[in-house]
Parts: C-alpha cells; structure tokens; sequence
DNA sequence: TCAATAGTGTCTGTTAGACAGTATGGA
DNA sequence: TCCATACTGTCTAACAGACACTATTGA
C-alpha cells in the first residue's frame, strides 16, 4: 500500500505573532530558494527525519533557524494539502502559530532578512500563505478571547493594566476595565506576586504584580 | 533539501459520530492488515497521489471504501506526528471527523467488519486512536455547543423538538427548553417550512418541521 | 497641589434558566 | 375525557458593560 502510492512533501509553516505598537503583526521572511526567491513568505521548511521528534519539534526546530528565537508558545492550527498549492507539486502543510513575547522583538529586529508586518498587511503571499495567516489570526482573536493566550505576548511578569492593554491589542476592541479584572480575578487565571510592585512607564502610582498561574491554559467564556 | 531526507508516511484517520440511543457513538473497523490485525480501530488509509485533490478527498474516500458511506459532513480534526505513533516508522496521521446521519446509520449496521461503539467505551484502540477520539469528542462538544453540528446528526427535515434532544444527546447535557427554542428563533439559524407538520413517534400533537437554514454554519454562544 | 494611572463599587440592561401555563390532536 | 408532547409567557438570578468613584505615588 505504502510503496505504490507516491508519497507527498511534507512541510510545516509557521506564524510568528507580535505585538507591535498596539498592532498584531506577523513575522515573513524572505525566500533565499525557489519558488518564489526574493518574496517574504512564511517562516517554513520540511520536517527532517527521523531527527525531529514530531511535527512540532518541527515548528520549532523551523523557528530557531529561519528567525534565531526558541522557547516560544507554539500551537498547531491545521493542516492545508493539495496537488497546487506549491509548484513542486502535491504537498502537506501543517500550520503552527507562535506568539514571540514583547523580549524577544529585537532578536527579530537584528536580522535584515526578516520583516515584522501588522497582520492585516500581510496579504499577496505566495502559495496558500495568506489563507494560514487568516487562520493565525481567526484563532487568536476567537479563543484568544477567553484563553490565556493574549499574557503570553507579555513577559512572564506583568501589571493588570499591562495585561489588559494586550487582551486590547490582540482582539483589536475595546474591553471594559472593570468587568476585565472580575473575571480574571474570579477564575483563578493569574496569581499576583506577593509584595511585588512596579511602575509601568508614563504612570505614577505603582501597579501590582501578577503572573500566569502555571498549568491551565484555558479558563473560561469571552470578557 | 527535500531529497536528502525520507518522507513520513501520510495517513488520514476519520471519526465517525452518530447517535444511537440519546449516546453519541463512534464506528470502529476490524483491522484486516498488520500493524494490529484483527483489532478494532478508526478508519484511516493513505493519501493516494495524485488521485487524491486534498487529504479532505481522502478522508471522504476512506469513508466510502471502508463504511459504504458517503456525501457526510467531514470537518479536519488536528494531525498526530512522530516516530512511534506507527510501529511502522514515522508518521503524520491528520485526523478528521464526520457525523452520520441518522438515515444512514443502517448502511453502517450492515457491514460485518463495522462496530459501532459509545465514545466512552471505545478505549484501548492502537497508534494513538483513544486520543484521536478524545479529540473529537471534544471538539463536537465544545465547538458543538455553539454551533449547527448537532443539527447534522438529523434528516434534513425536523421539529424543535427533535432538534432539542438532539443537542442535549451530543452534549450529554441538560438544556433548557424554552431558552433553546429563543437562542434558535434570534439567531436565524433554522427556518421553518411554512404549511407542513409531522408527528413524531409517541407524540399527539404533531410539530412544525424546520430546516438548517443554508450557508451559515456557526451562529453564536452556548444555549 | 496636580497629574496620571491603579484599582473599586454600584447601577442597569440583557440574558439564561426555572417553571408554570396553554395548545393540539390521538386514543 | 385524558394524555402526551408541542409550544409560550413570566419571573428571577447571574452577569457584562457603563461609569463614577477612591487610592497612590511622582513631580
């Protein structure tokens, strides 16, 4: 079964999202190889076997060398396949996004053959690259919006203002502040650390610290 | 690059949901080969280039081939990778789900080598089908609360009433009725087939008969 | 003291669930 | 008529959004 059937490419893309200014972007590359040479594309490549232990360990083995960051939050999206969406032919790709923390920004800003681009510019792609964008930013937005997902664009530590600006910028609306801090409060969503203060820059009085309460990764409904 | 490592096997791996009983079940197929000859577990088949137009046509095949059934909603899961999910070596399994209708449930209890199982009990299958499963259990429920799925798992043509228990069996929960009938007259989710009724079995007095309104296949929030 | 953000309390409109009630037609 | 299901109306509790209010510190 396996032998007569010619086996398809396959290959993992992936979605590095940031924010930048308020603004949800994503980071292109552009290609050094055919097809397509000299575009901005999608940070892809094939997976290697049988080094890689799986098609995540693809994604992030794809984000360490295309763009030099590690230690990310990586999520599988889905899968896209046919006879044309890439000229060489029929091929797979499994499609990841990451969201690369506010840190780690300059590590991307160094390399001249990387762009960062507010999402809803990033259009005119090659092969189905536009599509998996939507589908980056379909996800962020709609589970983004009761996940925790929006505090990992943040540092590990973080003021509920800080926190409430990015839920903000990510769901590109406007979410009350009030009703933003019972909910996170009610679900036991962040914890704050005890005694821990700072001031965020432009404000006067300090704002307490929190962060991510480890292992869940999914509360509950919208805010 | 692509020729200096080995390609994974690629395989699509359907579940199939149906609803026998007020319990949401899944079909499972004796296994006619090695790996694991004899035993139940989902059905899967390799992509086959380039017949195939996308591994959704694959998965839509692999329904025909080895159920007899056809012309079902098919929506994409998540895909499994690695080098020990298949003891035949590293593969990509991307998995779908469909949902059997009621008509056609008896295409399914013909077959001899079909067994039909509640996802509760079907436990213990090879690769990594148990999670596969929980995967689109998951995903019905979750996504399903909110959404026209369960409505697939009826003829095209129902009352409210059908409708209601329906969505109570996928979810395997409780749902006000009076909230469910408002949730679906605001949202313009079914229409009503103006003129013509039904009685139901065990019923007196016969119902409206509704249809899925086409196009649209998310509407809102929970009930 | 003023400015600027941090954080709290309260009102109100919306909505989901509970549940009682009416409607309809078969036996 | 009684019964079983179809369908509707109303009350209530929970909750999200609006918004005004207090708190805290730097300048």
């Amino acid at each position: 079964m396996t032998d007569t059937y010619e086996k398809p490419d396959v290959m993992v893309d992936v979605v590095p999202l940031m924010l930048r200014g308020e603004r949800l972007c994503t980071v292109l590359a552009m290609r050094a190889k055919e097809p397509f040479m000299g575009r901005p594309a999608l940070l892809g490549g094939y997976v290697h076997l049988p080094e890689d232990s799986s098609l995540g360990a693809t994604a992030r083995r794809v984000l360490l060398e295309k763009a030099g960051i590690q230690g990310l939050y990586v999520e599988q999206l889905s899968t896209f396949s046919g006879p044309d969406r890439d000229p060489r032919g029929w091929s797979v790709s499994v499609a990841y996004f990451s969201i690369v923390p506010e840190e780690a920004i300059d590590d991307v800003l160094m390399r001249p053959d990387l762009q960062i681009v507010p999402v809803e510019e990033a259009v005119g792609l090659p092969f189905d690259h536009d599509l998996i964008i939507s589908a980056a930013v379909a996800r962020v937005r709609g589970k983004g919006a009761y996940s925790d997902i929006p505090a990992r664009f943040l540092p590990a530590e973080f003021s509920l203002g800080e926190l409430h600006r990015t839920y903000e910028a990510v769901l590109a609306e406007r979410i009350d502040e009030s009703a933003f801090r019972r909910k996170l409060m009610e679900r036991d969503f962040v914890e704050r650390i005890e005694g821990l203060t700072k001031t965020v820059e432009g404000a006067k009085r300090p704002s307490q610290v929190y962060r991510l309460r480890p292992g869940l990764s999914v509360f509950d409904r919208r805010f």
